[in-house]
DNA sequence: GTGAGTCGATATGTCGACACTTCTGCGTCG
DNA sequence: CGACGCAGAAGTGTCGACATATCGACTCAC
């Protein structure tokens, strides 16, 4: 099991990936499956590296059952790889695959925000506002963390609001699925893109133009997308680890 | 466990959900996991039966813990329901919930119909043809089966040739999520109906039409959602079980 | 050196067992 | 007559064990 972080320290994920997902908390499943997935999406754990259940279970001190179980539903979540009488594997991505991810983040993205500015109350608008200005001030102090932990924050607000609940579950759990290509934009130098294209989304929120809202969103996700292939080539051809 | 089919004659569900979902076939969980999301997808198990692990293992010769590892794996399918320390049952979903998936479907086929009317070669083209032309022969034949089988399989070429083998996965998955409704519609009085939208859909392809196929599919989706929608709302009016 | 074969060491899939929780049918009390 | 409580039955989560399969370092032929 690797424990190297390996991540240069400009280019940070934007992901920090809400664990409500695994129920069942109280049950040894899903604290096993919680943390493991931390470990993955935050980098701790790399694309290929050995998830054997013999040595989680004695770093979590229990038997592999429950580990075993915990694998299977990363699995499903796209975050291991587990092939029959083969040790698990965090899941490598190909590029081709982060394509189509993010292709499909990008319909259902629109369609949620869709769905947000169809529904959204006058309450949601003002606490949508009241984010925003939050990641307008830490865009100022060029505050990289928590620009990044607004940013998400605004967004998952649009997703918890878009009223499909459906929706919500399948958005965070691609999220977090697209979150092991460990790849995030340098936003040092990004910190104004990032606003502005916020800003102009929540102004189509707020003036119920939902096919401006559409385009938008649609245009930045794949603008993330854009991102991540330069970013990946470019470790591709400096020789860097996969 | 209760087995009894419980299912009208007329109303045929369109889904012959396709197994290889579950790999691992060699192993106990895919076959148990396979066998159980046949009996929910095809009416043997009914929303809210009991799938005690205890039970079934017994019915599978197998000691609990390939059962529970199946069950896991339907509960992410959206098949199965699971609360720590209850038995697992049957997943049964609400009429706010079909919406909402029939809502997200919609939106997944559109993608998929464009990306498959962008990418679709002359060969594929040639082969969609020759799927429709037997839809249509048994249209006219009135063969409720074996046009159902096929129009299931017009409906899972195109998915398994737009070109995005993520969006295949999402949607064979979305498709067998909301067979647990099990609801389909009165196909005798909709033959015409349900070949003319295949065909005019598979014309827009042909014309690489792609907004108009978008256009189709969605309503055709949504059509389903409201056909089920009239059965579910009739059931509840007539007394009849959930 | 490079590749095939070999043989412990190590992991996997499955099992039966155990403590503890939930379920269920029955009797009690208001 | 219905709500409540209780004890036995039944089910769940977790464990350690075992047969079997894979892994990996080593050998040896080429």
């Amino acid at each position: 099991m690797e424990h190297e972080p390996q991540i240069q320290p400009n280019f940070v994920a934007d992901t920090h990936v809400p664990l409500e997902l695994y129920e069942r908390q109280d049950l040894l499943v899903g604290q096993i499956a919680a943390e493991v997935a931390r470990d993955i999406t935050e980098g701790r754990l790399l694309p290929g590296a050995d998830l054997n259940s013999v040595e989680l279970a004695s770093r979590f001190n229990t038997s592999r059952t429950p580990i075993r179980e915990a694998l299977m539903l990363l699995e499903k979540e796209g975050l291991v790889e587990i092939l029959p009488r083969r040790r698990p594997r965090v899941a490598h991505i190909s590029l081709a695959e982060i394509a189509e991810l993010y292709d499909i983040r990008a319909v259902l993205n629109g369609f949620m925000i869709r769905k947000f500015i169809e529904n959204a109350s006058g309450e949601d608008l003002d606490e949508m506002d009241a984010i925003l200005a939050k990641l307008r001030t830490e865009a100022a102090r060029r505050d990289v963390p928590s620009f990044l932990a607004t940013r998400t924050a605004l967004h998952n607000f649009w997703v918890d609001r878009c009223g499909n609940s459906s929706l919500q579950r399948l958005l965070r759990s691609w999220k977090m699925r697209m979150s092991v290509t460990r790849l995030g934009g340098d936003v040092s130098r990004e910190f104004d893109r990032i606003l502005l294209d916020n800003e102009r989304l929540a102004i189509a929120c707020r003036e119920h133009d939902s096919a401006l809202g559409v385009a938008l969103i649609t245009s930045m996700t794949h603008f993330g997308e854009h991102m991540i292939r330069q970013q990946q080539t470019a470790r591709r051809e400096t020789g860097m680890m996969p």
